[in-house]
DNA sequence: GATGAATGAGTCTTCATTCAT
DNA sequence: AATGAATGAAGACTCATTCAT
């Protein structure tokens, strides 16, 4: 099969070769998993794989920015909005997307995810994308609370940071719990984090919903 | 040496071996350390640490009770009070009694979590270990919202089931800002929840602290 | 490109691999080098080279054979002469033609020349290519003793064979000397030959060179 | 067996692997020997060897360096004699010396010379260590042709340096033909010699040989 | 003829664990 | 109890060679 010239079937290939690498991590962990169950999971010969990865770093690498990437692309659209969600709206639509794309792959999104921290805690080249992509997720974060305070769906009294800061908190809790603890509800988390935030402001504050779809008592 | 026929004597190795471990688990991660390098580190013969441990799983499976051990009783004195502090003062007592305990050890406890949460996903008795002592922490704080909500510290419209959780989370997150990007002020996630609680109703709220050195504010 | 049929492109071809190979091995070592390298450093693909050559052995062979060759072509007009070069002349001769040829090409033969001698100690084929070298160049030097002994540049009391043998010796000494240790100047080692023969005998016995570019005094 | 804490049985065990390693490099080649080789051929495990060498490189270099110190041990005594052997005296003596030894071991000396010889073209350790022997050893013939010299036993009108390299040359051709050609008398090429040097020449320089036991024709 | 992706046996090396002392 | 040399299975990776295109 002549593929590596061919840009398009090489990407599909170090695809596929990801593919089997995110099944066998899932299943045993990044570091208890061998390079040879990954080659029998994909389905190639050992050197093949060796064709598309330099090795088993750059394969977990490549895993690691992968699963970054798909997660940007969830959450890009939703923090990025001219006219953002309202906070408990938004905090609903975080937790749902990541609920729906679990559910749609078979791996767990989230333990996923604190298999990436836990590497990046010894691997440099892991820490950097992954603190990377958390400053740019506190980054629209801060840039939405201000746009709330400026709408007033938010007193406007403490720092963006500091708030963005908080709310990073919550949506990596959220993954935590749903990893350790089974599948946290996009709905049980908005109602819990209403409570905290106070019945009636959080009500004013989410009063107006610029789309009916949008509301969180409207998902399934 | 006859030491493991003395059952103190016996505990005080176990805990030398355990203390060689998790400096080398905070190197280089818990599955990239070899026994030899905790025999090593633990100044100790490979005959020696399997005296007292019956293999590395077992040795693993240790050294993360251990820490969830540390970890409860750093929780549990500040979480069953039977007057508990207010909300915003409990954020504070429990992110900067994280904060002091990482700096009085000289490894750093939010990345030592991190690798406990991954490694739990692939090790049913991590994971067990891990579990259970989340759904303590989760009851303990139900308890402590119900209390808060009796107190008028927290409008008493939701489950305090559902807060618990999400104030859960938001613990969960600090520890995980914390390793990712470097350590976060207590006195910073204080001040943004504040302003996610909204400044006026959580001023109100945490109106009756009990002992002025609990105050977050009067602390440095 | 339907070269394989050309004869003459065909031989060309092979050519450009052998060179290809050379600069290999002479960068690594014969069997530190794979075959890929090979194939890189000749611009072609994997197969291309195996339609040349049957394997790397096949290669190594040919390579090694083609030095061999080039070696005679250099030393055979020298001593196949019909009036051949005085004892110290011929010694000059030798040895400058080698220094030349290695400055002339990037690679150094003295190098070359003990890979392949080693190689030959292990490899069948290469040992009866080079120990028929090796013996050629004997009978070569036994001739021209005997003419030496005949011309009377010689003492004729020992047999022209043992005396061959021992001529050799200090021309394959001259090899080692100069990998190992550096170019070793012709003008140094005709010196030293001097003395060692006896300076007067020696000036006696090269009294008659053919011709003045020939004597070694006269040469830079 | 509790041996690696004993440094006596530490050195054997060494020697015992460097034994296997040698009895491997003489077969097949330094390069075309795997590990797994002479770990069968020392009768151990894998392990065992790399708790006595790091590597394979280790191996080698340790292998080489070996062979080294043994030739030195072989040529010392009889090139810094207070009064060296005249000239063709020495000769015999050296290559006997070598034949000996090639006859008392199993693997042919000169076999592994030349092994030695090719590694030290793409091995810097090795390299350093046989271009440093050569130093010596030529610094020593330089020493001893000057006694010569002084001793009537050579004519002084060379520089003793160059007469040196000259020498050494034809020691080190001794070795070459002996590997390449099958063993090369040492009576052969002293009498070889003898009649390069000419033979009233050289019987007169050989007419004092300090013991009946070391003229060259008294041996076997 | 020419390509280069694919193969898979083979290489070096590590490491959890054991056991004679 | 304590030691640490020894084990050998398993790991990551390489490479000569093939073959579909």
């Amino acid at each position: 099969m002549n593929i590596g010239q061919n840009p398009i079937a090489r990407q599909s290939r170090r695809e596929q070769i990801l593919a089997a690498a995110w099944k066998c991590f899932y299943r045993r962990g990044i570091h208890a998993t061998s390079m040879e169950k990954i080659i029998r999971e994909a389905g190639l010969s050992a050197g093949a794989v060796y064709l598309y990865y330099k090795g088993k770093n750059d394969l977990i690498l490549a895993a690691i920015s992968t699963y970054m990437e798909r997660l940007r692309d969830l959450f890009v659209p939703i923090l990025t909005e001219e006219e953002p969600l309202p906070p408990l709206a938004l905090i609903h639509e975080i937790t749902s997307v990541m609920t729906k794309f679990t559910r749609s792959t078979k791996i767990d999104l989230n333990s996923i995810i604190l298999m990436c921290w836990s590497e990046s805690q010894t691997n440099e080249a892991v820490k950097a994308l992954i603190s990377g992509f958390q400053v740019n997720y506190r980054a629209a974060l801060t840039k939405l609370v201000g746009k709330w305070e400026k709408r007033g769906e938010l007193e406007s009294a403490s720092d963006p940071k500091d708030v963005a800061k908080v709310l990073l908190s919550f949506f990596h809790g959220f993954i935590v719990q749903s990893a350790l603890l089974g599948e946290l509800d996009p709905e049980t988390v908005t109602r819990g984090m209403k409570g905290l935030l106070g019945e009636g402001v959080a009500a004013k504050r989410d009063i107006r919903p610029r789309s009916p779809t949008r509301m969180p008592s409207s998902r399934k």
